[in-house]
DNA sequence: TAAAGAATAT
DNA sequence: AATATTCTTT
């Protein structure tokens, strides 16, 4: 019990075997500098090529073993491939039409419709990491992989929560509004605005027209299904942890008339968006690197759970100034060693990759994403399908977000079905090919604006990444 | 055999 | 979840 003097790692060699307790090693902190460095040397040798042997000699720090590298590198990988798997998507799904917004080419039902035919997005390349070009762009920098950009539409993710949307449609809160709007979503003040009003005004009036209801429900779907894809997904972690909230806004496009060019626009931005869970004490850490640190945000934490953690996220600006860390220090530059943890770290700051924390969904997108080969377009595969099939399941009310769930009579249901046998051919198993589109269609139409802005990093600014540290 | 990578384990 | 360790494959 006395010592720990591994400092070094193996100079002890008396008490192998006798004190036990004394001689675990420590476990490696992924300290943000430390993984600026595994990108670095990731990217500067080349995704395919980046081995942990190799990465291990190009960041050439001391006491980091191969073995270290190698377990961060798959970790770092899983990453990458979750974002990869949905750039992807989206970008097959945008390139399906020409790389513009369906609707502002076709009437948003008769898009609706023609659009099924688009629908196996299987037929987009399975997931491929164009890792190809990595390397310059701050992005690049950060070890984003270049297509992240695709990642436009922002949800309010606001408690974690929507991910589970579990029968409360009242959390979600698709505002019509941008600039800042307080973000208290999670508060199932089902309330406001506009999107939904009108998705239930659709499918109650048009209640002759199938493919107004299918329209509608399917636009709902979509949109739902990206909320909780987006939030509960992986990516674009800053934005994500930081909680920063975007506003979905559709303007009503009402029933026939022809939808408003943008039918979504995603704002974005809008940061502050301190979850009001009551956990959050604490609000700044006095980091700011480039960063303000009304930056911060509070993740909130559908952890509440455990409740003892509430972690922070950190804006690591990705020209590379990132140095700080809640309170590591870092230190500086090269060659620091590697930091190790006492073991037991865990209030220690862990380096994310973004992942979010989601719960369930999770899972289900990474399988999914074998079984589409990474086509797969995160949750919502499995969420659309479900919905579809399984109406009644009280838990999944994806649907209509913010329509009361009475809204939806049982004659309406019918329709759904009808329009399921219609439409969607043999989604046996793999709702995917039409929950994909709907999807993408949704990301398409938001993203669309977003690329005649030809919003790039610049937007996103430093949000990029993700580093996020939870304390 | 060494090392990469996936699968598990902690 | 983040790292480690073990198991497989190359």
């Amino acid at each position: 019990m006395h010592s720990d003097e591994e400092d070094d790692g193996e100079e002890n060699d008396f008490q192998e075997g006798d004190e036990p307790s004394a001689a675990k090693k420590p476990r490696v902190v992924w300290s943000i500098e430390l993984h600026r460095k595994f990108v670095a040397a990731v990217n500067q040798l080349g995704i395919d090529k980046a081995v942990p042997k190799r990465i291990l000699e190009l960041m050439n720090v001391e006491k980091l073993t191969r073995e270290n590298v190698a377990s961060h590198l798959q970790k770092y990988r899983l990453y990458l491939k979750r974002l990869s798997a949905v750039a992807s998507q989206q970008a097959s799904i945008v390139a399906a039409f020409g790389g513009r917004d369906p609707f502002l080419h076709m009437g948003a039902f008769e898009g609706l419709q023609s659009y099924q035919p688009f629908a196996p997005c299987a037929a987009l390349s399975s997931f491929i990491p164009h890792h190809g070009s990595l390397g310059r762009t701050t992005a690049a920098a950060f070890g984003v992989p270049e297509l992240a950009p695709a990642i436009t539409v922002q949800a309010a993710a606001s408690n974690g929560m929507i991910s589970h949307c579990a029968g409360d449609a009242s959390k979600f809160q698709l505002s019509g509004i941008q600039e800042n709007q307080q973000p208290n979503l999670g508060q199932g003040s089902a309330t406001s605005l506009g999107l939904p009003q009108l998705q239930q005004k659709w499918i109650q009036q048009e209640t002759g027209d199938l493919s107004a209801v299918f329209s509608g429900s399917a636009l709902a779907n979509t949109l739902s299904g990206a909320l909780q894809r987006v939030a509960s997904s992986p990516l674009p972690p800053q934005e994500l942890l930081e909680g920063v909230q975007t506003k979905v806004s559709a303007q009503p496009p009402i029933t026939m008339a022809s939808v408003s060019s943008e039918l979504v626009e995603r704002t974005v931005g809008v940061s502050a968006n301190l979850q009001d869970s009551g956990i959050s004490p604490q609000g700044t850490l006095p980091i700011n690197d480039g960063f303000t640190a009304d930056k911060l945000q509070l993740q909130d934490p559908f952890d509440s759970n455990g409740g003892t953690n509430f972690s922070v996220n950190m804006p690591v600006c990705p020209s590379g100034s990132l140095t700080a860390s809640s309170n590591a220090k870092g230190g500086a530059s090269s060659c620091s060693p590697v930091l190790l943890a006492p073991d037991t770290g865990r209030h220690s700051n862990y380096l994310q990759f973004g992942v979010a924390g989601n719960s369930g969904h999770d899972m289900n997108d990474i399988k999914q994403d074998h079984l589409h080969q990474g086509l797969s377009t995160g949750g919502f595969n499995h969420d659309f399908g479900t919905c579809m099939t399984e109406q009644t399941d009280p838990n999944v009310p994806y649907l209509m977000p913010q329509m009361k769930p009475n809204t939806l009579s049982s004659e309406d249901k019918l329709k759904q079905r009808n329009i399921y046998d219609l439409g969607i051919p043999k989604l046996h198993g793999g709702f995917s090919s039409s929950s994909c589109n709907f999807d993408g269609l949704l990301n398409s139409m938001i993203k669309a604006e977003k690329d005649d802005l030809s919003f790039t990093d610049s937007d996103l600014g430093c949000d990029f990444f993700p580093l996020g540290a939870c304390i």
